[in-house]
DNA sequence: CTCACTGCAAACAATTTGCAAGGCT
DNA sequence: AGCCTTGCAAATTGTTTGCAGTGAG
């Protein structure tokens, strides 16, 4: 357990958003003081990678054209997660009847499934209200449809 | 319509399986003939834009560690994919069913939802049978647990 | 003292872009 | 003639790696 690896393990400890590598990596920078040690991006994605295989953290894809954002998981129960589309904003959520109902839905394909990935797209209240809802829309949103 | 966006539309018209772009502008350099044109990369990939925005196609993103594919749509009704973690294999599934709960799970977040992704990953039948189940596991699976 | 851990910079892969040449209409 | 579409090569982005130096135990 080094120094940097405490620090990287404190910051996504230390928050409930959801953070990319070079967040993470720009946060500990900036906020270093005298003495602490220097830290670097590959040392950043190393440790993610380690904590990820530990089990400490978790991946979040929201997409190809966002990078990969970290969540702790220590403490916490399987979630899926509700993008807003047009501020980004990530709210997570869980429903046991969904997870059955996924499962059952594939039963018969004889697969030994390991895990998901859900992610639901829509516009949130917020933007809703603040008019220009429908507006933005992200390029290459690349969703499969419904 | 030039040639090569309709070689483009052959290409992912004449198959069932899930292409990338690398895939598209391969088989289509290797299956021309004498007097055919030439094709790129850049085009492969501004005409796959175009097609999505026009929808005609779907981009589908089996993780990061893979390229996008990119399947026809024209024909062919929404379906959530089944990966398997070991051969790659994409199976479409879809279940009415399985959408209600999914918008029902979050419908008290007021957000108005324009689209979801869901993919199942696991072992399939085939690579459980041929022994090595649970064996070499791609690296970097990540993926959001259960 | 040793060996895992680090920073740096170069390597990467997938995708996008600038630009000049081509080709329809 | 004019504008959209190419091909090529160079640029981008997010992430990974090789390597030599460093520091913890």
């Amino acid at each position: 357990l080094t120094s940097q690896r405490a620090a990287i393990f404190k910051a996504i400890y230390g928050t409930h958003r959801h953070l990319t590598a070079d967040e993470l990596f720009e946060s500990i920078r900036d906020s270093r003081r005298a003495g602490d040690p220097k830290i670097s991006r590959a040392t950043v994605y190393r440790t993610l990678s380690l904590m990820e295989e530990g089990e400490y953290v978790e991946s979040v894809d929201v997409g190809r054209d966002h990078a990969l954002r970290y969540e702790h998981v220590l403490g916490h129960h399987h979630h899926d997660h509700l993008v807003c589309i047009d501020c980004g904003r990530v709210v997570e959520f869980s429903d046991d009847d969904l997870e059955e109902v996924q499962l059952a839905s594939v039963a018969h394909y004889g697969f030994e499934i390991t895990s998901h990935r859900l992610y639901i797209y829509g516009t949130c209240p917020e933007c809703l209200k603040s008019g220009k809802s429908g507006g933005k829309k992200k390029r290459r949103q690349s969703i499969s449809s419904r």
